[in-house]
DNA sequence: GAGCACTGC
């Protein structure tokens, strides 16, 4: 522990955290929906009071009667997603028949808040309090008050009604989150505003992004029309709320590391042998560090076991299946130190209850995207202040902990940026553009970013919307084609592709194809042998490529009568399997209510390929070498690409394939290939591939 | 012959 620095009361504490309770959207996935009834008669009540944002629930009213926006600044553990929505009913916000409605970033969030109001509130869920997420929507128009929803619902929502004119007060959680949905659902709402000064907004913000929120917000200096001298002020009110948690000592190392692995692994030795007992949760970045270290650890508690109490080492990250991600919940064994060595579905999606101690790599995995290649590429990069406060805040919740950081303190404070890069401008903008364009807003370059996607992002995202024939020449979306493509909950690629699959009378195909292919894998992993994993898929593959071996396992999974057994024999992932029913019947009706033609085209594959090659030409590639283990050249930019291993193409190499995606490792790997007749290509996309 | 941070519609 000495390579640690304890800063001292000599030099400022960069920072004294404080944590969540069991009140906000806690994420304590598989154990907390049902069973919080722990309260006696009038126990709830008094809990509710003992929350800290109970002290600011005039102040609360107050602000909203005065202001159009009011942002809330509040560490967790307040209380405030919970209790705001219900002081706004009791205020009269829901009078009416109006609604008040807040938005959480996640499904798991959305389910855990609103069934905890329900029964704080001491009603059914999906009555006066209730909820909506993708396939699940658990209101009742006539009855519910009180609704929280994913906010890229909400995006949805806007569709059928552009002004939200339902709702009387918007709250957004999460806020400094900054997903692609938060940000376009934020320009959104301050465009909504114009048009309705009545309507309220709420935004909820961890301390560092609230002011950039609130200068966006600030319309106090526009000309608005005649509502000078009645109305709401213009002027965001900002208030604070304090969380509830216990502090966090802040360790920072006195030199840098060149290996952060193995630093890890030496920290969670040190605390082991001189800190007392607790759990640990460490941050690395992904499925390989994290496997590495558990074994490292594992190896070194085995050295340990015979003279001291011994350590439970667990890994956590979303790859894992439900029954794996489960073990980290489950109490510490007596007399055991349970170390959780996890990625940022730490940090976010999931709370884990009882740590006491954070050792925090510094880096996370994330996700970048270069317009100008049309490539999205994962990368280890350093995190953010706001995430490292974040990070430390898990050691507070039951007990004051301790966080070290594998990073120096002169590092932290002049390098490490003060909050990450918002997904807006490392994403690809296909999606975020068609749905601006189908609310209407047509000058998308002009539209008020809460930050500006970069020019390139944009007009690349425009070239390929137009390649598909999604806009037109004045970027306008087509009819019907544009409109239809809007409404489908898909990357607009897919959806192109089951448009052309009703035209060439293979939708029914291509609904199954864009389920599978909305999916990570529906492969079991970890169990088995790699080799074993190979045979299994090799019993459905084909040689015209991964699409139509997924066609291949849906049949044999209809065969099987849907059964869990047959997908354990074949390595497939039932709850994979699952969702991909689910989203083919929501696609299903989707394409109905969309007047598309629905049919299948039985044995006949090719016709299924070419729809996908109307959907996916950007993506065709031609094979150049077959001796370098099969060099593949993208026909649009020349990039060198090769087929992933897992593709059932990867020994085949045809001249001519399509993929869906790219996958950036040491080279580019296509996932999820079909094999295509080069004629196809100036057949389908002629304005694409003039020459 | 090898890989997948995390959400969401």
């Amino acid at each position: 522990m000495s390579r640690f620095w304890r800063p001292g009361s000599e030099r400022p504490q960069p920072s004294s955290l404080s944590v969540l309770e069991d009140d906000e959207p806690g994420f304590l996935p598989f154990s907390t929906l049902a069973s919080n009834s722990s309260y006696g008669y009038g126990g709830l009540e008094r809990h509710r009071q003992r929350l800290p944002v109970f002290k600011y629930r005039t102040a609360i009213l107050y602000l909203l009667e005065t202001h159009a926006t009011t942002i809330i600044v509040g560490e967790t553990g307040s209380g405030k997603t919970t209790q705001i929505p219900q002081y706004l009913k009791e205020a009269g916000w829901a009078d009416g028949g109006r609604v008040v409605v807040c938005t959480q970033p996640r499904r798991l969030a959305v389910q855990t808040v609103a069934s905890r109001v329900a029964e704080e509130m001491d009603v059914k869920l999906g009555e006066e309090v209730g909820y909506t997420i993708r396939f699940e929507d658990l209101t009742k128009s006539a009855v519910t008050r009180i609704k929280f929803l994913t906010d890229g619902v909400l995006l949805r929502e806007m569709m059928d009604d552009p002004l939200l004119s339902k709702y009387s007060v918007v709250m957004v959680d999460e806020a400094h989150e900054r997903s692609l949905s938060t940000d376009m659902l934020l320009g959104l709402l301050k465009k909504i505003q114009r048009r309705r000064p009545e309507l309220r907004l709420i935004i909820s913000s961890a301390t560092i992004e609230a002011k950039s929120i609130a200068a966006f917000f600030n319309q106090s200096k526009k000309k608005l029309p005649a509502s000078r001298d009645f109305g709401p002020s213009r002027e965001p009110a900002i208030l604070s709320v304090e969380g509830r948690g216990y502090d966090v000592q802040i360790h920072f190392l006195e030199e840098p590391v060149s290996n952060y692995l193995q630093a890890a692994v030496s920290t969670v030795l040190d605390i082991h042998n001189q800190e007392p007992m607790g759990d640990v949760l460490v941050f690395l970045t992904g499925q390989d560090d994290i496997d590495a270290a558990v074994q490292m650890l594992t190896d070194e508690a085995q050295n340990l076991a015979a003279h001291r109490s011994g350590l439970l080492v667990l890994p956590l990250y979303a790859g894992l299946s439900r029954a794996e991600q489960e073990l980290v919940f489950s109490p510490t064994p007596r007399g055991k130190r349970k170390v959780v060595i996890a990625t940022n579905i730490a940090e976010t999606s999931l709370t884990l209850e009882g740590m006491v101690y954070v050792v925090d790599s510094g880096f996370s995995k994330q996700r970048f995207y270069n317009p100008i290649t049309d490539i999205e590429s994962l990368v280890v990069a350093p995190i953010s202040k706001a995430s490292a406060r974040q990070r430390a805040g898990r050691a507070g919740r039951v007990r004051p902990g301790k966080c070290f950081r594998l990073y120096t303190e002169e590092y932290f404070e002049s390098e490490m940026p003060l909050e990450g890069i918002p997904e807006m401008q490392r994403s690809n903008l296909v999606s975020c553009v068609i749905q601006l364009k189908a609310l209407g807003i047509d000058n998308i370059l002009g539209f008020d970013w809460l930050a500006s996607p970069s020019p390139e992002g944009m007009i690349r995202a425009l070239e390929v919307l137009y390649s598909l024939g999604i806009l037109d020449e004045d970027s306008k979306l087509t009819s019907p084609t544009g409109f239809q493509v809007a409404e489908m909950p898909l990357d607009p690629m897919l959806s192109r592709m089951i448009i052309s699959g009703s035209q060439f009378g293979c939708s029914e195909e291509m609904i199954i194809i864009a389920a599978f292919l909305s999916l990570q894998s529906i492969w079991v992993i970890g169990r088995g042998t790699q080799k074993e994993l190979d045979e299994a898929k090799q019993g459905f593959a084909v040689a015209e490529g991964d699409h139509i071996t997924y066609l291949n396992v849906y049949k044999g999974f209809l065969l099987s009568g849907k059964s869990s057994q047959w997908c354990h024999k074949n390595l497939i992932n039932y709850q994979a399997m699952k969702k991909v029913l689910e989203i083919r019947e929501q696609l299903h009706k989707l394409v109905q209510r969309l007047g598309l033609v629905l049919k299948s085209c039985g044995q006949d594959t090719q016709v299924v390929r070419k729809a996908i090659t109307s959907g996916f030409f950007a993506h065709a590639c031609r094979l150049e070498s077959s001796s370098h283990g099969g060099m593949y050249k993208t026909i649009r930019t020349s990039q060198e690409v090769y087929i992933h291993p897992s593709s059932v193409l990867f020994r085949v190499t045809p001249k001519w394939v399509v993929y869906h995606s790219l996958v950036s490792t040491d080279c580019q790997y296509m996932r999820n290939v079909i094999a295509v007749d080069s004629s196809w290509f100036t057949e389908l996309a002629p304005h694409f591939f003039q020459i």
